[in-house]
DNA sequence: TGAACATATGAGCAGATAAACATATAATAC
DNA sequence: GTATTATATGTTTATCTGCTCATATGTTCA
């Protein structure tokens, strides 16, 4: 068993981590990946508009002002994370959102920024 | 009123913005900021660890098996983005979760990456 | 088939970031 | 006061990331 000094609360943790439902390493892993795809101002502003309809990536690239490059990688993330999926429809691809959880996530970071 | 091409959908996202409750881009960079400080792995940790019982920063050290100085400076960030808060105890500080949201988000980022 | 349009992808670069290291501050005991 | 312990902060460095540019793929239509 492990035991630094007396403060240390270690082994009362790795009993914990054993018992409940305490997210193990690979899931942080996980859950940091899945995060980090909602840090970015670029993605979660897609995120945003196709909360309301589905979008092609030339509509999203002209309402954002951004290059349709530019747009275009971070749907690659967005797909990658299985948070936005999209349909052909002739040349364009329309983009609409995935997870039923994106709305309830974008909620609770918004009632936590405006406390 | 700005148009570039029939299948451009700007003036309807346009009005939309005006007439709803869609993030605003102030509120976009908030909110990126704010999940931002969620996507590391490092502070999804300490937040997890801090879920259960308050910390101090020589445990938090211990247990993820990191120096003290790496956690000194994710502690920043967490207090700066007002996740944690701590109290002074002797020359320790103990630190605790200072936001209610935390275990919604992390439950429902949990949901995500298990389906 | 080839031209035009819509989107995707690869490479390169500039800015961001997290850890390590050195050092500073804070609190207690002597 | 000094020594010791606990934590915080400034700086540097290696890595990561998001954009741009160039180019490739895919789709429609003549």
């Amino acid at each position: 068993m492990v035991k630094t000094k007396d403060y240390c609360r270690i082994n009362e943790v790795i009993e914990e981590e054993m018992t409940s439902n305490i997210p193990v390493d690979e899931e942080i892993m996980d859950l940091a990946d899945f995060f980090k795809v909602f840090g970015d101002p670029t993605r979660l502003k897609i995120l945003s508009l196709l909360e309301h309809r589905e979008l092609c990536v030339h509509d999203l690239a002209a309402i954002m002002d951004m290059q349709q490059t530019a747009i275009s990688h971070q749907l690659k993330s967005l797909r990658q994370a299985r948070l936005v999926r999209y349909r052909r429809e002739g040349k364009m691809a329309l983009y609409s959102l995935s997870d039923s959880h994106i709305k309830e996530i974008f909620s609770t970071g918004l009632e936590h920024i405006k406390e």
